[in-house]
DNA sequence: TTTTTTTTGCAAATTTGTCGCAATTTCATG
DNA sequence: CATGAAATTGCGACAAATTTGCAAAAAAAA
């Protein structure tokens, strides 16, 4: 992964710098990450404003994504990173639950972008439900 | 619609204030709205505290919902009080277009829900892609 | 109405995200 | 592996976004 993450940074014109790295480990977690928890977790080793600055590069060149759960938006590396997936969110209790997505339904998001005119590119499908935990303690 | 949303509110303990319908006037058109966009909008009418205040609310009760456009969040109606769509966003522009989802999509959403033990809520599925404008113009 | 409860506006505080710039690190070369 | 140019970081200062306390105003209940 991080000979591949060296290459995409060169292709771009940048280079892999420690906190790059680091930021970059630290969001290779299962979990995506909020920007808050990200900057927490690196404190006493990078800066904060670095950690914004890696983050919005990563962004730029499609490494990590900044995807909505509820109200918050976290990060996670995109799928030229980590295996394709989704997330399924407990709208009660945040907890998120990745799940690979059906056969064909990326070609089905294909199509409905080529026939706006569109060329395809990534997509993101997020369901909310509740729980298994949340609908127990719910109903007691 | 109006008349749901006081009773939504109601129903929840609230009441329908004006500064309330306001900010749910303003997001009644077709384009999800930045934060920025509704306070700005709104400016010498209602208080940016309140406007966030109302936001909150409606999306604690599931009257709006917040979705990641590349990098800047909209809010829009929920599909409570708006027929059910999708987006498209060109990731180089940035542009918006709203798209009606295929048959058969929502079932096949549920489904993923019901198979990881959750009940199934909403979902939201965010296309990203570069559109004829863009492509057009990086071409040359 | 009058009273009680909820909500708003305003100003202040906090949090989040940016920026300029000197000090460091990275990288291509010798 | 030494060296200098170019890219990047850390830091402190800022600016923008979001939240909060509280007295005044609006809405609901009596």
């Amino acid at each position: 992964m991080v000979p591949k993450l060296r290459y995409d940074l060169k292709q771009a014109g940048y280079s892999l710098t420690k906190p790059r790295l680091t930021v970059f480990s630290a969001l290779q977690g299962t979990k995506p990450k909020t920007m808050r928890e990200l900057v927490d977790s690196l404190d006493d080793v990078i800066d904060r404003a670095s950690v914004y600055r890696s983050v919005t590069l990563f962004e730029k060149l499609g490494i990590v994504n900044r995807i909505q759960h509820g109200w918050k938006y976290r990060l996670e590396l995109s799928d030229a990173y980590t295996p394709h997936h989704h997330h399924l969110t407990c709208q009660s209790c945040q907890r998120v639950i990745s799940f690979d997505e059906p056969l064909g339904f990326a070609s089905m998001v294909d199509a409905i972008a080529t026939n706006n005119g569109f060329i395809p590119g990534h997509h993101n499908l997020e369901i909310y439900g509740t729980c298994p935990q949340c609908y127990r303690s719910n109903s007691r």
